[in-house]
DNA sequence: ACCGTACTTCGATGATCATCGAAGTGTGAA
DNA sequence: TTCACACTTCGATGATCATCGAAGTACGGT
């Protein structure tokens, strides 16, 4: 569904590119200023997405999706990568066939300073 | 139910108080070094629960249930206070007819240094 | 054009949970 | 003991959510 994705090009001139109002990328962030708490707490709070934050921050580089070491179906890791993405934990871009992920820790950090240290000082 | 209460008397000389196995109060809350990260943040991610955080960091001493500014029933709230309780983040003790809620502060900072800061750092 | 890899979306399902009112418990005071 | 106040427990309800398999999409290589 919604209409074959390779066109580029708007079936008629009228409303060439269209008003816009999210972006046309599929993989949404929020900006820095957007990033709000209850939902940094909210997508921290659960253990598989606790541990996706413990990796990426182990390692210290983005992670492609297959790299993570969680025993979750692929579906199910993809629902946690966006729900860390949308409330803007990671970022993720397009590295050919893949996806690499990063930790937002310069704005984590900016905005709710000690907190990402705080959860990651945490004893397993 | 849970028998009449008002008997303090155990019915035999046996047992005189028991193992104790949990504490004879029925508000637990985990020492130190049972907290948990994941309980934590599964507690602080509730809007209501972070307000209740907030206005206790905020005023600096412990405040008694019918203290604290949310726009829930009673009951919601003793749910939340307890949902805090179990996870460590608040210490609650009897006084008088009311209840003293306090902020855990020096154990939430011990086991996860810069979290609680971090928090309510975070512009509302 | 075709295939394989990598990830996403969809729909369903069971579990957890925030919420409430009503009823219960406990404490101090009259 | 009786009352009022402060909080807790209980049971129900609606909402959210973690999980999955199946089907879909996108990209690079052959």
């Amino acid at each position: 569904m919604r209409a074959m994705s390779t066109a580029q090009s708007p079936p008629s001139p009228s409303v060439p590119t269209g008003p816009r109002e999210v972006a046309p990328v599929a993989h949404r962030a929020p900006e820095r200023d957007e990033i709000r708490i209850e939902t940094v707490l909210q997508a921290l709070a659960d253990p598989v997405r606790l541990e996706l934050v413990r990796q990426l921050a182990r390692e210290g580089r983005p992670l492609m999706c297959g790299a993570f070491d969680v025993s979750v179906s692929k579906s199910t890791l993809t629902h946690h990568l966006r729900t860390l993405r949308e409330a803007g934990v990671v970022a993720s871009r397009p590295r050919g066939t893949t996806r690499l992920n990063r930790l937002r820790r310069d704005d984590l950090d900016a905005l709710f300073p000690g907190l990402l240290n705080g959860v990651l000082a945490a004893r397993r």
